[in-house]
DNA sequence: ATTTCTGCAAAAATTTTGCACCTTG
DNA sequence: CAAGGTGCAAAATTTTTGCAGAAAT
């Protein structure tokens, strides 16, 4: 008899979320200001389309023309580890980033991709209900609604 | 005076999500039965682990000793634009797959970045108040809930 | 002066694709 | 046999990293 059990799925997220944020606790990190991390930051405050960082990197250009991928990335590293932007992995598997400090959700349109702010609340209730049935301890919820936007849904029609 | 309007983000999503999945309405596709599209499904649906394309090969290489990751990723798309699997960008950027039919949502471990099955229902006054206050009308919601799950939880204590 | 940051370029990781051959219906 | 699928290898994309010089404190 050659009956197998079915193959195991291995199960190794490469990168466990923010474990690399880790400081050495005896000797903490201390952070230059510079202008390039300022910038990015501001324009991921004054926007609310969730950039890439191809889109940051583009978007700063303008002003720092010998600026490098490499520095998006390693500044947008460090915002999130501070806690100050968050990651939101989008649907076609780029990285996008949100600079909205709010707790808020989101729509994310199936035909274009776009993700657009909601200022919802979502009933506590439910946290709650989490932690009685699963003994689990939310401390962040991410609520993604899909559909058609407003223009892709025009034009479809 | 050099002033300048601050610099534009552009926001383009390189793949609005399933458009690739369009078909030429007048000659529908007609599709093979393969094993190897079966057990990849089969494996998919005997685990909630929310696998890698990796993860997925790995498993099979036992069975099909010449599999190639292609065909998990070009197998994968087939099954997701089918709507038999559904994508779940994770935190990490690598994306994972989901072979549970049954509309569900997610809790998922900071620590470890497991994704967990969570039967809870959302409240339908969510979509409403989405539609009156945006004009925005979903199909889709998903939930995720982050913390520590049970296991990183205890080790860290 | 020391640590951090940047630009550049190379490397790593993930996903997609072209092509010749094999399979399915 | 015609359309679709596979394996293999090469390419495309996105993200990370090493290093030497520049900037910040």
């Amino acid at each position: 008899m050659r009956r197998v059990s079915s193959p195991r799925i291995p199960h190794a997220d490469p990168s466990a979320q923010r474990a690399e944020c880790a400081e050495p606790a005896d000797r903490p990190r201390r952070r230059n200001r510079t202008v390039q991390r300022e910038r990015l930051l501001e324009m991921l405050r004054s926007t609310d389309t969730h950039p890439t960082a191809a889109d940051l990197f583009e978007g700063l250009r303008g002003e720092f023309p010998r600026l490098s991928l490499g520095t998006v990335y390693r500044n947008l590293e460090v915002l999130v580890c501070e806690g100050t932007v968050e990651q939101v992995p989008s649907q076609s598997g780029v990285m996008r980033y949100d600079g909205n400090p709010q707790p808020h959700h989101h729509f994310v349109c199936d035909a274009c991709g776009d993700i657009r702010d909601l200022d919802i609340q979502l009933p506590s209730a439910l946290t709650t209900r989490l932690q009685r049935r699963y003994k689990l301890r939310a401390d962040r919820v991410r609520v993604d609604f899909f559909g058609l936007c407003e223009t892709c849904s025009d034009r479809d029609s």
